[in-house]
RNA sequence: GCCCCCAUCGUUCAGUGGCCUAGGACACCUGCCUUUCACGCAGGCAACACGGGUUCGAAUCCCGUUGGGGGUGCCA
């Protein structure tokens, strides 16, 4: 066990955000990597968010990649601790009670033609504690606050742009910043690896931290965030950024864990999908990228298809059942286990499996008007029906013999007579090789679809 | 406005001064396999944003420009 002690905070939303779950996939594999300790806390200091609901949903789909934490904390539960920092100081002169509307602090901005910030109207008065008044930190007004970024390199920022920041709330709850620097400080955090939309609150906790006397911080590195196609941090309004959807829609744990480890980081030799164990072995936060990545679905799928199709089939099988019977009829079980390894072979989702067989336990689909056409259209389509609704009338009903049936007709006519069959039995082009799944419908509902076909040519 | 960050194929990762006529993967295109589709296989298209330096030598180092993003809450 190393001394390597790294964290995963997030506040309580009720879902896990996408970028969250990098966050967490990054920290979780770099304390597996070295050997060290990965810390779940959950960041609820505002009091409106601070639900067990909330927090289930977040545990849970963490669980579902495979990560728990090592320790689980809770921020709500040590309010005292970090109130009792505040007073510290504020007695030191460090911090300062301010009563200020937030109103107020915007006209006097507006009026001094400044865009944001707190102009530090407060800083001598001495404002009596009393419910709306907060805590703010004194930060420095010169000097430059700095840090060595694993993935950004050095990052400073001068003092003299930090506003004094609001560390107790009106209703005496801490804010995070608060509470962050006390906790990574208190639970002997080495490591922070986060997003890089938290890069500018780094030196507000860098100062925190020092005012509780810290005299080093732990190693920072900042994640390139997950942007979509416009290349825009993912928003929960406009982007598809619940894990729980993705789990929802069909994608296994191990294809979404592996391609979110692909954001951000590679291994030297180019292989992208493989074994947890391996990318432990091999991933370490110096070779993080600096860019944005987007969330390219599609290689997802691509991930997940990979993954599907190396499942032992009982296990697709047990995996797939919970979308089984979302299609036009339920799925009869001993029906599907038959069919599943045709299936297994052709979905990248697993909420795909039931609208493939929608035809076996349904009525087809109708054709597209396109797909008729291509098909139907072609020469001697009717004498390839003609004859196979003739030879199927008193054929052995099993998929080798309607093969041979089907087959051997386009034979004799000198055409390809599966397409044909296809469309008008399962009602589409493309699809589960045709043979195994139409032997185990009805030869009554096989004939009247061929009739019903030849019919409309 | 102010602060911070980023910049290799459409996307993603590799590349850390010479091995780069820049590699892998996804997507796309073409073949092969197959009397469907998918899988698989073989190919193809396609990038170092721009301009200055530094250096014998730059995708790799420095500066600038342009472009993009993030932040700027009594959310985290």
């Amino acid at each position: 066990m190393s001394g390597v002690r790294v964290r995963f905070s997030p506040a309580p939303t009720g879902y896990l955000h996408l970028g969250s779950a990098r966050s967490a996939l990054f920290n979780w594999l770099y304390a597996r990597h070295v050997g060290g300790t990965f810390v779940l806390r959950i960041e609820d200091t505002d009091p409106d968010r601070s639900r067990d609901d909330l927090i289930d949903a977040i545990v849970e789909n963490l669980a579902w990649l495979g990560m728990e934490g090592d320790e689980i904390h809770r921020q709500s539960v040590r309010f005292d601790a970090y109130l009792e920092v505040a007073e510290d100081f504020v007695t030191r002169g460090l911090a300062y009670r301010c009563d200020c509307t937030q109103e107020a602090v915007k006209e006097r901005l507006a009026a001094a033609g400044s865009a944001g910030g707190y102009d530090g109207f407060c800083r001598d008065r001495t404002v009596a504690a009393g419910p709306g008044v907060v805590i703010r930190f004194r930060t420095p007004d010169e000097g430059t606050t700095a840090w060595d970024d694993v993935i950004r390199g050095h990052v400073s920022f001068e003092n003299a742009v930090l506003e004094d920041f609001v560390i107790v709330r009106g209703n005496g709850a801490p804010m995070f910043h608060l509470a962050n620097a006390y906790d990574d400080l208190d639970m002997k955090i080495t490591h922070v690896i986060r997003g890089e939309d938290l890069v500018n609150t780094t030196p507000r906790v860098l100062l925190l931290r020092e005012a509780m006397g810290a005299d080093d911080h732990p190693v920072y590195a900042h994640l390139p965030l997950i942007v979509n196609e416009k290349r825009q941090k993912l928003s929960k309004r406009r982007d598809d950024v619940s894990v729980g959807d993705y789990r929802d829609r069909g994608y296994l744990p191990e294809a979404m864990r592996n391609y979110l480890i692909t954001l951000g980081w590679g291994p030297k030799d180019g292989i992208e999908i493989r074994p947890l164990a391996e990318i432990i072995e091999l991933f370490d936060i110096v070779d993080i990228n600096k860019a944005p990545a987007f969330f390219d679905v599609k290689k997802l799928d691509h991930f997940n298809g990979e993954y599907i199709r190396a499942l032992p089939t009982e296990e697709f099988v047990a995996r797939s059942t919970p979308w089984r019977d979302s299609g036009a009829a339920p799925v009869p079980p001993d029906l599907y286990e038959r069919l599943a390894p045709f299936v297994q072979q052709r979905v990248k989702r697993l909420d795909e499996v039931a609208g493939l067989l929608d035809w076996v336990v349904a009525d087809a689909p109708e054709p597209t008007p396109e797909d008729w056409r291509k098909v139907m259209g072609a020469d001697g389509v009717a004498d390839v029906l003609d004859g196979v609704i003739e030879k199927l009338a008193d054929a052995p009903w099993d998929s080798a013999s309607l093969e041979q049936v089907v087959l051997g007709v386009g034979e004799e006519l000198g055409r390809k007579s599966q397409l044909p069959v296809r469309l008008a039995v399962t009602g589409a082009r493309a699809g589960l090789p045709l043979f195994e799944p139409m032997a185990e419908l009805d030869r009554d509902v096989v004939l009247e679809r061929l009739r019903s076909a030849r019919a409309k040519l």
